[in-house]
DNA sequence: GCGCCATCAGCAATCGTTTGCAAGTCAAAT
DNA sequence: ATTTGACTTGCAAACGATTGCTGATGGCGC
């Protein structure tokens, strides 16, 4: 019982008639349909998945790819990332697309070209321009069905989705001055556009002498490395007394390293991350942070790229962030 | 340029040709063989991978599992689960394989029989059991190609991968007795087979008294439940001294929680972890935690998989879990 | 009783590969 | 000159589904 021919065997009907019967389309006798269908369900029969896409012409998958720009085997820690990914399963398996899953350490140049041309599904997800801006560029004026979360930029030749990063920035900014913080510090990674653009927002918003005043610390994405980079920081006599983190991640790991040097928080300095992943509601103190709406980003970017196969065209789309206080400002 | 048979006539040479030449099986004539590869590369050829599929009777793809028994859409918030699944990526990818994201709502009790006969890959992994013991062993028991992250069973009829559950709740006693306390609590999901094994493991390594007096705490397994289940616990005038808790994530809410109790972690009480994810070396203290070796249980998963499907027989794998002392213990 | 039309189901081509078999070529051995 | 064998390559049949076209059947009206 390995196909639809034997089936059609049993059935005493032709293939074309269980085909018609098991999809629903075209057209036939109601009582034959169920009968074959009612068969089917007794033999446990399943169509071949591969044939039926071969013969369709698509894959039924949708690549979600996970460029790895600065951080060798690591990305995949930030929980922003799997709580996107859980989404995009989801968001796909409703709609009848299997989710293919890759993560990729770019260092050929060309690693989106090959999965794009291979074939293996009818569209793609790339979670993050990390630092990969030239490769989605060259990728995008040719390959219409991508579509990717992060900044979106004047005119890129593909789509994205993504926060408003300047503006979550700016709330960013604003909260800290409320607070009445003035020596201020941004910590983040400057290769990757969503990150660029927070540090932006949040600069723009700072009256301009605190905007020369404020620190730029560069950082890698990894725990351990942002923990590295705040601990320097502060072991270097540094005291901020107001932190933006561009992502919760680094925003924890610079709680952890203000503690092991004395430093209060919320009281000596108050610290903004960007996310809103779970934890930050449990991390002590727990963190105030630039909500990203991760749930309905996803649905955008399954949206967006299903369209795209459709052959609609659709354009890019921006959501915004939300401030949310909790105990670390 | 979309088939084979293009290729072929732009070679001047049949599509058998091209098939020996760019697959590199069968016997060519090696400067055909480099031309036809020449060709390819000119017009950006890839082979069509639904049709070789097809053709070879397999799909090139493991299907990853995740079994949401307990928490509705919030498993993957469990950095383990994110580490887990990037491991797996790598592992899969490294071989060749496709990997088929999959999260489950076992809301149906066929759930996993219909993802197998579905044929869309050709072998599982299941990550955790999650409470659907009864499913995979109906599963376990005809189908062959299925291998399972969790507690491994006397005979459970699938194959599992997985840290030494007991054996790691030893650890946790053994390390909260040499600390003096005495007072003690477990926090865990008692659904789940592999949080049952840390917890009797736990109990089994204490000495017989303070097994009685010994608390447990059932706990879901998202940040928000157990932190609200441990706030509640304290709120109720509990003052263990030394807890240990089924997953870093549950530890580290009941240090969040502890924080608003005013009991001081680690002075007034001891917390250990399981898992040792990223995020527990700057969780603030940084947690102790009994370490999985998530990239090796990756490597075994995939592994059997394989071999599995390759027909070889295989046996399940224990993993040893490792005592990772830190700050809050 | 005949013709017409609607309905239903089968035939066979097709999607893009792989691969057993056989045919062709050419050089060496007889 | 013929046989032998090694090497190369092509032919065509699969893999398991979908679907346009066509033919069969039966009901109905005249």
């Amino acid at each position: 019982m390995r196909s639809i021919a034997d089936l059609a065997r049993i059935a005493g009907v032709s293939v074309s008639t269980v085909s018609r019967a098991l999809t629903g389309k075209g057209t036939l006798n109601e009582k034959t349909r169920e009968r074959v269908r009612a068969l089917a369900d007794e033999y446990g029969f399943r169509l071949n998945v591969s044939a039926q896409n071969l013969r369709l012409g698509r894959t039924g998958a949708i690549g979600v790819l996970l460029p790895l720009g600065h951080e060798r085997g690591q990305h995949l820690s930030d929980p922003f990332f799997s709580a996107m990914l859980g989404h995009l399963a989801d968001e796909l398996a409703e709609r009848g697309y299997d989710l293919l899953m890759s993560r990729v350490l770019p260092d050929r140049a060309n690693w989106l070209d090959d999965f794009v041309r291979s074939g293996r599904t009818d569209g793609v997800i790339v979670i993050g321009q990390s630092n990969q801006g030239a490769v989605l560029e060259a990728v995008g004026k040719t390959y219409r069905n991508m579509v990717v979360w992060g900044a979106s930029g004047a005119d890129l030749p593909y789509l994205t989705v993504g926060t408003d990063n300047v503006a979550g920035g700016a709330l960013a900014a604003r909260h800290l001055l409320e607070r009445g913080r003035r020596r201020l510090a941004f910590f983040g990674n400057i290769d990757a556009p969503e990150f660029v653009a927070r540090e932006r927002g949040f600069l723009e918003a700072l009256p301009e002498e605190l905007r020369a005043s404020t620190e730029i610390v560069p950082i890698h994405l990894t725990p351990e490395s942002s923990f590295a980079a705040a601990s320097e920081y502060f072991a270097a006599g540094n005291r901020p007394d107001g932190v933006f983190a561009a992502s919760d991640i680094i925003g924890m790991s610079i709680v952890a390293a203000a503690a092991e040097h004395g430093i209060a928080v919320p009281e000596a300095m108050s610290v903004v991350g960007f996310d809103d992943i779970l934890l930050a509601r449990i991390a002590t103190p727990p963190l105030t942070t630039v909500r990203q709406d991760i749930a309905e980003g996803a649905r955008r970017l399954v949206d967006l790229v299903l369209q795209r196969i459709a052959g609609e065209d659709v354009s890019s789309a921006l959501l915004d962030p939300v401030l949310i206080e909790r105990g670390s400002s």
